[in-house]
RNA sequence: GGGCGCGUAGCUCAGCGGUAGAGCACUCCCUUCACACGGGAGGGGUCACAGGUUCAAACCCUGUCGCGCCCACCA
């Protein structure tokens, strides 16, 4: 802001001179009504120009005190006249300049920033407004012809946080912690490990404070808090003790005592938190029980102020770190990425977003965005699609219901014997391996994404597509939509996705817990709420390697089916015949057992010829599918269509070829990587070798 | 002034040595019997910029530009 720099004029006394023999020293100052407390005028010992005047004195204006003139490396020879006036009372520079030298330190005001009597300050300035004072010293100073002038220029003004009014540095009695002692020991405990940060990038923020702790202020004038545990007699003489009798046994009898009117900082005691809770100072079950805790989560704008703290006090009363692990989490911010603060009012109201998508949704968006180390600015089409994340879940539930589906006895899989049921078994194994490495590593945005992608992509997608034509026949359909849906097949897909069902229930209902609960009881009868239930025993799964093969192929296959489908325009409603060329007795077996499936889902079943008139030709594996479309294909974009799939399966194999070509690469790169190369490239040139033989094919 | 961090698809963000991913948005098709808060298929990025290290860099190092946060403070 701008404001006034004044330039005041002190005269030397007894007569000295500077070298250029001027009687007097420029000082200046934005605050000039602090002239009335100053205790000396500092110059630097390199300035020549005051060499002769260090150690003589100026006589101080209005008054008219006399103050030693000092050096100091405060004062820079470069700023101003290179003469700094000392006011140790009200500036927090002057203050240590006051402590080297010990000067006197003047309080000019009172608590009310009012001038008080002290120093020789003239009745008539006493109980004035700092602001008015100010006016008055330079009115006076202008009198006594003190000023050499008043310049305008940019200056920083501290302001309160809360109050908008300007700060005055101001002397006082406190209680002070010595904090540097107590951080040793908090520092050491994180630097051997015994406390962990995750993201361990916060222990430069922790470090960075420890190592540059100052003595910690803790009284606080306020009228609630714990009262500090001292006490004054009538003579002055103060006693620190617990209790008051204590106290009164250190002064003697008879001793009135009068207990000190502050509190300690809302820090000091919050720092209690970790054992004050557990029933400390007394040696209670619960302490032993919980104390050292495990893991403190928490905002990483707190690091400083508490989780500093807890450490220093945790290891000073306690002899243990209060918790192994610190997670910081990001903050929420608002849409502009600004801090939400009550002050500036820019808070989101978690309330109407419940409102509008539920607790679950906005619970599991706050999971989800939880990256460790970055903030969270929330996007309300985030909430929006987790909400429709949780109506699909609903959905499926509901479809599993109306088929019979519900409920498990056992945490353990029901015995299966179809692929599809084997592998979504071993898939429930795999996401609840993933999210117990997530939550292990503080993820919680990869529990978040597993237990999406599981739900939606494989769970809804695909298995309960794919078991769809086992559950039971339909009546008046054809039996070629029905794949062997006797009754023993749909009695064991039943179990198993009602079994896989009900994993998915558990492992998200710590992120979804209404809904999830809600489900878990409509599903079936149930002797515990969900929120008890057993967590998936992800070491007695059994993945299967053979049917995750199968159901994989098959997944590629109606890829590739629908792919091409819809590059051709073939209409969504065509059944199309197809004719396998090149395939293996087990890929027969693959077509064989998912019949049902591949018709259902890719819209194709078996020929017996390939008609005239051109094919749609797609390569999946060792086996080359060719579905006639008796003269309605488009030869031209067919051949289009393969030679932009038979263009980028040589583009990838001859950039494998050219890195597996390179003896650089070959000598020195990893062997994994080495053979990683190998196979993607021999997968690469077989398929374009197909490819092109399709696209001959095609004439 | 000191410290920390971030710049990746239109947006919000993952990835942090092996040749780019998600959600949303966008384009096309589909009211097929769980779900249109849905289904299917797609388009879209010289990973801020410039050097360097490496067989190989979005990822490691140096610098530049832009942005943010924390702490302290300037007679």
């Amino acid at each position: 802001m701008q404001g006034s720099f004044t330039l005041i004029r002190y005269s030397l006394a007894d007569g000295a001179r500077l070298d250029d023999g001027s009687d007097h020293i420029v000082v200046a100052t934005t605050r000039p009504e602090t002239m009335l407390g100053d205790s000396a005028v500092a110059v630097n010992a390199a300035d020549a120009r005051y060499a002769a005047v260090v150690g003589k004195f100026v006589t101080l204006p209005i008054t008219g005190r006399r103050v030693p003139i000092i050096a100091d490396d405060h004062a820079d020879p470069e700023l101003g006249s290179g003469a700094v006036k000392i006011t140790p009372a009200h500036d927090f520079n002057d203050f240590e300049v006051g402590k080297r030298h010990d000067l006197p330190m003047i309080n000019i005001f009172d608590a009310e920033a009012r001038i008080a009597a002290a120093g020789g300050i003239p009745a008539d300035y006493v109980g004035l407004d700092r602001f008015e004072a100010r006016k008055r010293v330079v009115a006076d100073l202008e009198a006594l012809g003190a000023i050499v002038g008043i310049e305008q220029k940019t200056i920083q003004m501290p302001y309160g946080d809360r109050s908008g009014v300007v700060i005055e540095p101001y002397l006082t009695d406190q209680w002070y912690v010595n904090a540097a002692e107590l951080a040793r020991p908090a520092l050491a405990a994180v630097q051997s490990g015994a406390t962990q940060f995750v993201p361990k990038t916060w222990e430069k923020t922790y470090f960075h404070w420890m190592e540059t702790i100052q003595p910690w202020c803790v009284s606080r004038q306020l009228w609630w808090g714990h009262r500090i545990p001292a006490w004054y007699a009538d003579d002055g003489r103060c006693f620190v003790a617990e209790t008051q009798a204590e106290a009164q046994g250190q002064a003697g009898d008879g001793v009135v005592l009068v207990r000190d009117e502050d509190v300690l900082d809302t820090w000091f005691s919050s720092a209690l938190w970790p054992f004050g809770t557990l029933g400390w100072p007394g040696e209670t079950n619960d302490l032993a029980r919980h104390y050292p805790g495990d893991v403190l989560v928490t905002g990483f704008d707190i690091i400083f102020f508490w989780v500093a703290r807890m450490m220093m006090q945790g290891l000073h009363f306690r002899g243990q770190v209060p918790f192994h692990t610190v997670y910081c989490h990001g903050l929420v911010r608002d849409a502009k990425g600004q801090k939400m603060s009550k002050s500036k009012g820019n808070t989101v109201d978690p309330i109407g977003l419940i409102d509008r998508y539920g607790a679950d949704a906005l619970r599991f968006t706050l999971v989800a965005m939880e990256t460790q180390g970055r903030d969270i600015k929330l996007d309300e089409k985030r909430i929006e699609g987790y909400r429709n994340f949780a109506t699909k879940l609903w959905n499926a539930a509901r479809f599993a219901q109306s088929n019979g589906i519900g409920g498990s006895a056992s945490p353990l899989p029901p015995a299966a014997n179809h692929a599809v049921n084997r592998w979504i078994i071993g898939e429930v194994a795999q996401t609840a391996r993933a999210i117990e490495a997530a939550i292990a590593a503080f993820r919680f945005d990869g529990y978040a994404d597993a237990i999406y992608q599981f739900v939606w992509n494989r769970f809804c997608d695909w298995y309960l597509e794919l078991t769809k034509p086992l559950l039971a026949p339909r009546a008046g359909a054809g039996a070629d939509l029905i794949d062997s849906a006797d009754a023993a097949v749909a009695a064991e897909t039943r179990a198993v996705a009602g079994w896989a069902l009900d994993q998915i229930l558990v492992m998200l209902h710590p992120v979804m817990p209404f809904l999830t609960e809600e489900l878990w009881h409509a599903l079936a009868p149930r002797d515990h709420d969900l929120i008890v239930a057993a967590w998936p025993e992800t070491a007695a799964i059994p993945t299967d390697a053979e049917s995750q093969a199968d159901i994989d192929w098959l997944i590629g296959l109606i890829g590739e089916v629908r792919s091409a489908r819809t590059e051709l325009n073939v209409p969504p409603g065509a059944r199309l015949g197809y004719v396998v060329d090149g395939a293996t007795p087990a890929t027969l077996a693959r077509l064989a057992a998912n019949a049902a499936a591949i018709e259902r889902l890719a819209r194709i079943s078996p020929a017996d010829t390939v008609a005239p008139g051109g094919s749609l030709q797609l390569v999946h594996g060792e086996a080359t599918f060719a579905l006639p479309l008796a003269g309605v294909i488009d030869l031209a974009a067919e051949r289009a269509r393969l030679d932009k799939a038979l263009a980028q399966a040589i583009k990838e194999r001859d950039a494998l070829a050219g890195r597996l070509g390179n003896p650089g690469f070959t000598e020195r790169a990893k062997p994994e990587a080495i053979e990683k190369a190998r196979e993607d490239h021999d997968a690469r040139a077989a398929e374009a070798e197909k490819l092109g033989a399709a696209l001959a094919r095609l004439g």
